[in-house]
Parts: C-alpha cells; structure tokens; sequence
DNA sequence: GCATATAATGAACATAGATTCACAGACTGA
DNA sequence: TCAGTCTGTGAATCTATGTTCATTATATGC
C-alpha cells in the first residue's frame, strides 16, 4: 500500500540507503502524527526509527525538511490514489463513494497524520503543519477543482441537491472531516467496513436529491 | 460582547489589576491563534499587551496557565451563549439557525481561536492545544448532548432527514467547520450577514426533509 | 588479513525560549 | 518630604532541543 519505490535493479548499496531513508521518513510519521511538528523531537523520531540522532542527518538536511518529506510523500500518495479511485469514476455517485472509502482507507492506514491530507490546506491553528511544498498545494488544487466538476455533473444530471458544486464539496469534506475526527479521539469497535457503510448512508441520504 | 467581569465597586487596585489581567489575557489570545502554544513566544505575547516579560508572571503561574485561561474563558462565553440563543430555542429548524449564526459571529470575534471552540476537543494534531480544563470539558459534553436532543425532537418531527441525531449533529459540526475554515484562509470580501444566510440555506438545503 | 571507504554513533555545542529575581519607579499615608 | 509598599522591568539563568563532528564500527576490494 505505501509508496514503495522502484527499487528494482539498483546496487545494493543503494536500495540499503533508501531503505533506510524510508524507515526513518515512516518513524518521523507516527512521531509527528502523534505529536505534531513542534511536539516531535529529533530526539524521539530517531529513537523510533532506531537510529542513532547523528544518523538521521546523514539522510536529511534537518527535522523541517524530514518534516516537508514526510508530508509530501504522503499527500502524493493520496493523490495517486485519489485520481485512480475518485476521478476515473464516470457516475458521480460511485465517485462519491469512493471518496469516503478512500478517505476511511488512508485514516486507518496512517492513523493521525491523514488529518492533513484531505483537509483543506489550512495552517492548522497555525503552527502544527509548516507550509505544505508549493507543487503539493498546487497538486491538491488540481484535485479539488477536478472533484468540484465531477459533483457538478451530478447536480446538473439532478442526483445531487443543487446547492453549488463547490459548497457541496465543502460539506463532504467537512462531514469526513468530522467522522475521522470522531474516530481517532475514540476508536470505534465497529470494524472498517461497517463504519464505511454507515457514513456512506448517511452522506448520501444528505446530499441525493430525494424524487419527490 | 466580551466576558466582562462584574468590576463594580471593587476598590480602584483591585479594578486595575483584573483590567490589566485581561489585556494580557487578550493579547495571549491574538497570538496564540496566530501561532498555536508552541509557537507563541512569552515575549511575543509580552510585546502585544505592551508589558515586560516578569509582568506577566506576576499576573499568570505560568505560559501554560495562561492559556489554559484564554482557552477556558473563550469555551465559558460561547456555551454561555450556545445554551442562551440555541438550546433555549423551542423550534429544531430555529435552533440550527442559531447555531449557524453563532459559530459565524465567534468566528468573527475570536478570528483564529474560534476554531477550538466548537471542533470536538480533539487534541489538534496532538500539540497544538494541550488539554482543555476538564470542566470545560464536561460543559462541552453536556452542550452536546443538549443539542443531540433538540435535533432528535427535529427528526421525530419529521423535519429532519432521518439519519441519527449524532451523526446529524456530527454533520453539522463537520459543515460548520469547512465553511469557517475556507474563510479563514481566504477572508471573504461577501459581509458576515450574507455569509450566514448563504451557510443556512445551503445547510438546510441538505438537512431538512423534502416533502414528497 | 589488511587498507580504505563508507555509514553509524552520541557526546558536545549552540540557540531559543520559559522562568526568575534583584532592582527601579510609582503610589500611599503620615 | 519621607519611609514603606506595591507594580513593573528586563537582564541573567536554566533547560530543552536542533545540529555538528570527531570517533568508532562495518563493509569492500585486494
């Protein structure tokens, strides 16, 4: 499921090196989605990575780039995926679905951190994230006005309440927003699907324009 | 509008002190929600209220409790006002309406830290909030529930689609907050009274049952 | 097995920022 | 005007943490 490089046909020597770029890069994660940019230190991410403090900085620069990396790589990600499972869907209610699923996925694959991903790039209460890259922010936009044209095409086909495209992608976005919330303050028992189930009923019984 | 303290009669030291008090507390505010605790600087919120640095410990323990008061005061005055304007509201469809216009208006007041108050305490990223007081906490609870209610008396009436009274109210939580979000970001040029009347009708748009 | 190159280490260093405290100024009552 | 008290001050202190680098360990090629 990660982004697993192609690591394919490269000296050893060099696969061992990203190998080990990526096991400090995935440590820095759960370190900083537990704690946050500030919260995290050095410190705890090599101890998590286990590898000596020293260690980290013959692979990146400083915590801000580790930071940046991390964050990147994760958004691209997303946004792989996002364009594979979203946007490559013709009927905008599949399209819909798939992004609650994909949206539940990447919460349970990477736990605190998926918070940032999806959400709307705002600096969060101002300091936990740093500026996210400026191709990121740039990539996220793309998304989302390709998403906001798919909602669209809903609405004129009248499967989607019409209020605007994109006020209506704003309501997805926050409804999930406010389930994954939920979610990571108290894990639910309920297993994956089934909670995938009940927030996709619940979202469309909101936005499906109701025959009347 | 602010949570004014009943400074009658007091004798005149006691009247500065707590004025003083509250500048400092105010000034905390403006840079906490500019910068998150961990990226305020004691000095930087010093500067804002145009006091030393040791002044501010003779008023507050610590940067921590400083906070801990901001945060507690500003939950205080908007359950105050939630409990006034929304629960005490005998139509569901009017009660939302309030709840709109009040998270407006505290965004409004309160700019960035208007975000903590009604987003599920959820530790913001981990580090950006620390705990919120534990009444606070338990005020925050009971306002829910409070609120839960009133939406399961909308639903019983029919008014309401017909999802769960919590997931209803995560859902309008989850709205509530994407739309403040977007206006965080990009200040919108649109006045605050069209704001709120665009947010309601999209809301209730999405919320309220379609005759058949 | 040795010499060299490469990677890992963690103690030492530098800095930022929270907290303290000895001092200065302002006010009070006589 | 003066002693006494209270308030404000900001330089000095202490601590936490990001970063460096001399040293040690490991791997490679001969």
């Amino acid at each position: 499921m990660g982004g697993e490089e192609p690591t394919q046909g490269l000296p050893r020597k060099e696969r061992e090196r990203l190998a080990h770029r990526r096991e400090i890069a995935e440590a820095a994660e759960r370190v900083f989605a537990r704690n946050g940019y500030r919260g995290s230190t050095v410190e705890q991410i090599a101890q998590e990575a286990e590898f000596a403090v020293g260690t980290l900085y013959n692979f990146f620069q400083s915590k801000e780039e580790l930071y940046e990396e991390v964050l990147a790589s994760l958004i691209e990600q997303a946004l792989a995926l996002f364009g594979e499972r979203v946007l490559g869907e013709e009927d905008p209610v599949k399209a819909v679905e798939a992004v609650i699923e994909l949206r539940v996925a990447l919460l349970d694959e990477h736990k605190g951190f998926a918070r940032v991903v999806f959400q709307t790039p705002l600096a969060e209460h101002g300091d936990a994230s740093l500026a996210l890259p400026p191709r990121a922010l740039a990539l996220i936009g793309e998304a989302q006005t390709a998403f906001t044209q798919v909602l669209e095409r809903g609405i004129a086909a009248g499967v989607f309440v019409d209020i605007g495209a994109a006020d209506l992608a704003a309501c997805l976005q926050g409804i999930l927003n406010a389930f994954v919330a939920q979610w990571l303050i108290h894990e639910p028992q309920e297993p994956l699907a089934e909670r995938v189930a009940r927030l996709r009923k619940t979202i469309l019984s909101l936005i499906l324009r109701k025959k009347s």
